[in-house]
DNA sequence: TTGACCTGCAACCGATCGATTGCAGGAGGA
DNA sequence: TCCTCCTGCAATCGATCGGTTGCAGGTCAA
């Protein structure tokens, strides 16, 4: 155990920042074009281009050419898979802490007991 | 149901930065001071201490004062609490689009029994 | 074939970010 | 008291980011 713990960095990055759960928002209830969501957003074409392409690569979403447009779609599962790796490195980090300060208790304990 | 995400963006901007999970890391294993981690990280003091306060603004550190150093622990539980919101997220895209796809296939079904 | 619509590439701009250096200030030990 | 160690604030710099505009290319319908 111990080492690295290879964190996740680049799905968190694009997670990190509200035009792309906003995109994400919309794309969890059903598929869209790019127009389609320039369209519900505030932001230009374009912009939501670049954020599908980073979503895209974080594995976050899901895009199929279909005639002359791409529709897209956020993938659950990878979200889900996420969670589970931060919830285990979050627990990692409260049963050391938790054991360290036991280990300080039994310390302070025995200090008690001779002095 | 329905209606906005109200995803904690903050959180995940924190930890959306590799020197910031060098950090957590060891801070998960042990408590530290500013400077400890400053020795053991290719980074100057003052960096640490800004990416510090934006892991404790996150909420994922907490630091206390010891005489003249601060001690700073990561904070394991409020990781898992990020991690609980992102995988009910997760569940969700996961059960609409499967909805959708489950009534996608029931038209495609009456559509072969009418034609 | 022509025109409408949607995607993709490139250049550009202002703002924010990660990191550094330099200096001031406070707490403890000799 | 003096010196050392550690923290905190400010200014600065290059890189990256989110966003825009403009234009080229491909696909479908009339």
């Amino acid at each position: 155990m111990s080492g690295a713990i290879a964190a996740p960095t680049q799905q968190l990055a694009a997670l990190a920042d509200d035009t792309r759960w906003a995109i994400l928002e919309l794309l969890g209830s059903r598929a869209r074009s790019a127009s389609e969501l320039a369209a519900e957003l505030p932001v230009s074409r374009q912009a939501i281009a670049k954020h599908l392409a980073v979503l895209e690569a974080a594995g976050l979403v899901e895009s199929t050419r279909e005639g002359r447009s791409v529709r897209h779609r956020a993938i659950g599962a990878n979200l889900s898979a996420l969670a589970d790796r931060l919830d285990a490195i979050g627990r990692q980090w409260e049963s050391r802490l938790e054991r360290v300060a036991r280990m300080a208790e039994e310390r302070a304990g025995a200090e008690r007991e001779r002095g």
